[in-house]
RNA sequence: GGGCCAAUAGCUCAGCUAGGUAUGAGCGCUCGGCUGAUAACCGGGAGGUCCUCGGUUCAAAUCCGAGUUGGCCCA
């Protein structure tokens, strides 16, 4: 980019894009910028790798938007930072999309159509996918290394989740294990807890009577699985609670029911019954080894019958609710199964993975078990043990991808048993920093207390194959099997000749693999991975080990991981997790948790509400940079983000006041030839607003560090911006235009180009991590071929001292609230910034107030257009100042009863040159004509200002430190002054309307339809020739010309330009 | 059903850790000003049951309890 060259009119971030990325491509920014940090201190930064079934949503994109902000920040700061990108590829949820594709519906349509193909489907799937992602991540300007993306599905990764493996494997964490897990009929394999979904159903609701044995009666159960008595082991009570024998009448006959004694009027009225008595109160524990028939003997033969079963037991996951006893069929629900191997029951699940009920459930083999639900309902119903039949309202969980009943079923599962290690979980935790805190003390220290062993196997294809080979005959015992941990490994041990090189892992693959050792055959388990494990070892996949060595030895572990709270229980628990199993350590250093993208309503964004707004929808209508800095002055410590089209569009005009800002001097710089090589900043003549604008920008920058430091960079940018709208653009530039119009050659001039150029490219700097796009145009412009060949190549700007100067700052921020108060005065007197006044009187309050605005009269002369600037000292009163009294009746009525009237007339009527009751007292005996005593309780005193003055407080930061006093009174002078202003404004608007060159001459000729007013404006004459490049005055025949009004006095005018000027 | 988080102006948010008059900010609205950065800029004004109810306290947006709504996680 050329130096000081062109630029549009107006700030379009789509052109600014266009533009920039074209200069990136051509001059390899990204690849530069990273050789440019090679020899710096490494920082290992893991990008948390999104899943690639489907395009980059609003939080995908605020989550890059962070990372890469945080990137481009370390950059900057020196740092060679890791900034490899991550996709998660494999798992359920692309199998499903596959089989959606192919029009699959169950396990038996894959194996039809092989394994192998299956694979490639899913993994050409992802590939889309993923390709999609990196061009949406493109879109809005993250650099991170596209080329070569970490993907789950490479060999060298799935080997690192191998050794991860492994590694837990031998430190004896590695389990096969019955479970009660939540199964996917369809998918027919496990899903974990978090991939189940609640959905509100009707299911069936029943009251069933399990008939005792030794004694007369039933003990009643609810239940809204009907499904899962076949399998019924057990019926659970509360030990503690009182159970109560009541004989139910009903059609004449009588029955003896057990129920919890809160649920007996409840349960009788379900029943139908007339009536009922109770016969005996027996506590829970009581009840214990009280036996019942199996309700489903006749029609389930093998339903548990071994010593222990059918009895009653007490357990702790009953309550008194509905019948305040449970049946439990260990074989299906997680609490039962808990309790029944504590009570050391064989496990009994008639079910199938498929939902299918095996031979083992008798008359109901080969049903799929909800289907059987009827036929289980009526048997009971013929048998006279339904007490209720009805449906019920609850939420049920569902598979997450294929929105089929899970059902709760117990089947043999691979296990990490975290539970050992949860004492060093929870000290490796510690040596993490989260911000914020609170969320590592609170919502994932209870997570690594409660939580269980993780299950790691799925019973799929599209996933890491689990390394475990067992022999044939295998007991069960982890002892026997072998874990391979690497490639090489497995070509070391396996029968076939393969090539660790160039070896696919996938199923296909490694299904035909077998390894013969000491005359034993073994062969793989069929399971694949959870996919969470896939991500959990990211931080030693994504640099290759174990393949890679030295890259481990030199980043591990993580200085930085940056992902969304739901992730808590996600990426951040399964890295802990496997971290601590395979090497017991946290795998990362600093976390920072941001929250979700929510819309606009404050609900999520979600396809059924229609409130989604696409990230691309937002650069069309914004751009890239404001769409990253809307997303980046968000709080990223938890809080969700509410998405605001309003904020982004503030966005993109803070960005267009930038765009002002640097634009507005580059004509003049142009002119002038500016070198800013020339002149730098410590040889300019600088004047207070240049040393005040550089002061701010020195305090700016050490904000900003602070912030980014501290994981605020929203506090970061929120400061940056008001410093580029407040102080460069609404202050400073305001101030110094005068100076940078002067055409001859000053040093004054020269100062403002100096410290502007300085400003703005250091502001620059500080924007380029947020705005990487608009800051790289500017840059360019004003650095030209004497720069980086990008702004994402400078150091962070480090505060200079010399130009840091707190007590100017400080000093500015009065002056400023001065005029503030000066212009309120200005308006209240109705008296134009146009027009001067003769002089504006300063009354501060305190010292510090009083050497602002004396040191810095010259400015606020020129702020305020004032002949004149009065300090009154805070002790002194100003001594044209009265003061009026206004009576407070409620204190004088009682006071003086009947006269209180006259008084209070007097009190308003006279002021006072001192606000003291004392002073107000004689002047009321004036008015009056006697002496009253008066309090100051008794009115509260008005300042009054003299004819022609008005007077406006100031404050700073809410605090009154004095009054600022603006006299409008008018003299010959001023109005000639003010009238002349007024016809040069005129002039120059009719100058932009003819679209006239800056430099161009013109001729004016201008008839004031008003004497008086006529020789006032003649008075200024050379004041308007200069302002407006008029080279004469005189008639004009054919120019411009219009009438103006101006404060009610009619000016014709007209104007032309000098030929050949 | 449980845990954690949030709720303040029309909108987006500060303020809450260490209670002290809603000190609020930007945008929007409105009235006025400025006019060679001009699709920019400056000043004034209106606009609030600080989600609700209860408690502690001389005093609560802030601390405590219960609830409502929304978010995440879990069941």
């Amino acid at each position: 980019m050329s130096r000081f060259a062109e630029v549009d009119d107006q700030y379009e971030p789509d052109a600014v894009e266009e533009r920039v990325f074209g200069y990136w491509d051509e001059v390899d920014a990204y690849e530069h910028t990273k050789q440019h940090r090679a020899d710096g201190e490494d920082f290992f930064f893991v990008d948390g790798p999104p899943y690639t079934s489907g395009a980059a949503h609003m939080g995908t994109t605020w989550n890059k938007t962070l990372k890469d902000a945080y990137i481009r920040y370390l950059r900057m700061c020196g740092h060679d930072v890791t900034d490899r990108p991550g996709y998660d590829m494999h798992g359920l949820p692309i199998e499903t999309k596959v089989e959606e594709r192919l029009d699959f519906e169950n396990k038996k349509d894959i194996e039809e159509f092989g394994e192998r193909k299956f694979i490639e489907e899913c993994k050409s799937f992802a590939e889309e996918q993923l390709e999609g992602l990196q061009e949406d991540f493109k879109s809005f300007g993250v650099w991170m290394d596209w080329e070569d993306p970490y993907k789950t599905v490479d060999p060298e990764y799935m080997e690192a989740a191998w050794w991860g493996f492994s590694k837990a494997h031998e430190r004896g964490l590695v389990e096969q294990g019955q479970r009660s897990i939540s199964q996917c009929p369809r998918c027919e394999t496990a899903i974990a807890n978090n991939e189940v979904e609640y959905e509100h159903v009707e299911d069936p609701s029943i009251y069933v009577k399990f008939d005792l044995v030794d004694r007369d009666g039933s003990l009643v159960i609810w239940t809204t699985t009907p499904w899962t008595i076949p399998a019924n082991t057990f019926v659970a009570v509360d030990g503690e609670a009182t159970y109560q024998a009541v004989a139910a009448e009903r059609n004449g006959g009588t029955e003896t029911l057990y129920l919890e004694e809160s649920c007996v009027e409840d349960v009788i009225e379900r029943g139908g019954y007339d009536g009922y008595e109770v016969r005996e109160e027996v506590s829970g524990e009581g009840m214990v080894g009280w036996a019942y028939e199996h309700p489903l003997r006749e029609e389930v033969p093998d339903a548990p019958d071994f010593e222990g079963a059918l009895e009653v037991y007490t357990a702790d996951y009953v309550e008194a609710d509905r019948t305040g006893l449970v049946h439990s069929a260990p074989g299906h629900g997680e609490v039962d199964f808990e309790r029944g191997r504590e009570l050391g029951f064989e496990i009994f699940c008639p079910v199938g993975p498929d939902g299918v009920y095996s031979d083992e459930a008798g008359t109901y083999a080969g049903q799929f078990v909800e289907d059987a639900d009827g036929a289980i309902m009526d048997d009971l119903d013929r048998k006279g043990l339904l007490l209720e039949r009805d449906s019920h309202h609850h939420d049920y969980g569902h598979c997450w991808r294929c929105d089929t009943p899970i059902i709760q079923m117990v089947t043999d599962q691979w296990f990490i048993t975290v539970t050992d290690i949860k004492d060093e979980l929870l000290a490796n935790m510690e040596e993490s920093e989260w911000y914020p805190q609170e969320a590592r003390d609170n919502r994932f220290r209870d997570f690594i207390e409660d939580s269980p062993d993780w299950n790691v196997s799925r019973q799929r294809y599209w996933g890491i194959p689990i390394p475990i080979w067992v022999p044939e005959e295998w007991d069960g015992s982890v002892d026997d099997a072998i874990v391979v941990a690497t490639r090489e490994e497995l070509q070391e041990r396996v029968d076939q000749e393969i090539d660790p090189d160039s070896i696919d892992l996938h199923k296909g693959t490694v299904d035909e693999l077998t390894i013969t050792e000491d005359g034993t055959t073994y062969t793989r388990v069929p399971d694949v991975f959870d996919v969470w494990l896939d991500s959990s070892v990211a931080s030693w996949g994504t640099i290759g080990y174990p393949s890679d060595e030295e890259a481990f030895e030199k980043l591990w572990p993580a200085d930085l991981i940056m992902e969304a709270h739901d992730q808590t229980r996600g990426w951040f628990w399964s890295q802990l997790g496997m971290g601590s199993a395979a090497l017991d350590e946290v795998p990362y250093r600093n976390v920072l948790m941001h929250g979700w993208a929510l819309a606009e309503d404050g609900r999520k964004m979600s396809k059924s509400i229609g409130n989604i707004v696409a990230p691309q929808e937002a650069i069309d209508r914004h751009g890239a940079d404001p769409m990253r800095l809307f997303l980046l002055t968000q709080n990223p410590q938890g809080d969700d983000m509410r998405f605001s089209w309003d904020e982004m569009e503030n966005r993109q005009r803070d960005l267009n006041i930038l765009w002002n800002v640097f634009r507005f001097p580059l004509p003049y710089m142009r002119l002038d030839g500016f070198d800013p090589d020339e002149t730098p900043i410590g040889e300019a003549e600088l004047e207070t607003v240049d040393e005040w604008l550089l002061s701010r920008l020195q305090s700016v920058t050490t904000e900003m560090t602070e912030q980014w430091d501290a994981y605020r960079q929203d506090r970061a940018l929120d400061a940056l911006l008001e410093f580029i709208v407040e102080d460069v653009s609404r202050f400073y530039i305001q101030v110094v235009r005068e100076r940078m119009w002067e055409e001859a050659d000053s040093a004054s001039k020269t100062a403002a180009y100096a410290t502007l150029y300085h400003t703005v490219l250091e502001t620059t700097k500080l924007l380029a991590p947020f705005a990487p796009f608009v800051s790289e145009e500017i840059y360019g412009t004003l650095t030209g071929e004497s720069g980086y060949r990008t702004v994402h190549m400078c150091e962070w700007p480090t505060v200079d001292d010399d130009l840091h100067d707190p007590q100017l700052e400080a000093d500015i921020e009065i002056i400023d609230a001065v005029e503030e108060a000066g212009s309120n005065a200005r308006q209240q007197a109705e008296r134009k910034l146009r027009w001067p006044v003769t002089r504006v009187v300063v009354a501060a309050d305190d010292e510090r107030a009083a050497a602002a605005v004396d040191r810095h009269r010259d400015l606020l002369r020129d702020r305020l257009n004032a002949r004149e600037i009065e300090l009154i000292a805070p002790d002194d009163e100003w001594e044209e100042l009265a003061y009026s009294a206004r009576a407070d009746m409620s204190v004088l009525g009682p006071t003086f009863g009947e006269t209180a009237g006259e008084i209070m007339n007097a009190i308003n009527a006279v002021s006072v040159a001192e606000p003291d009751h004392s002073a107000l007292e004689d002047a009321v005996a004036r008015e009056l004509g006697r002496e009253v005593e008066l309090t100051d309780e008794m009115v509260s005193f008005n300042t009054e200002t003299p004819e022609g003055i008005e007077g406006t407080a100031f404050d700073v930061d809410g605090e009154d430190r004095g009054v600022v006093y603006v006299d409008t009174t008018l003299t010959e002078d001023i109005e000639s002054e003010g009238y002349a202003r007024e016809v040069i404004r005129r002039i120059q608007e009719m100058r932009k309307e003819l679209d006239l060159d800056i430099e161009a001459e013109i001729r004016v000729d201008l008839d004031v339809r008003d004497d008086r007013i006529a020789a006032l404006v003649e008075g200024h004459r050379d004041l308007i020739v200069d302002e407006v490049r008029a080279a004469e005055l005189g008639a004009i025949e054919d120019g411009h010309e219009r009438v103006w009004d101006v404060e009610s006095v009619e000016m014709a005018i007209a104007i032309e330009p000098v030929a050949g000027a």
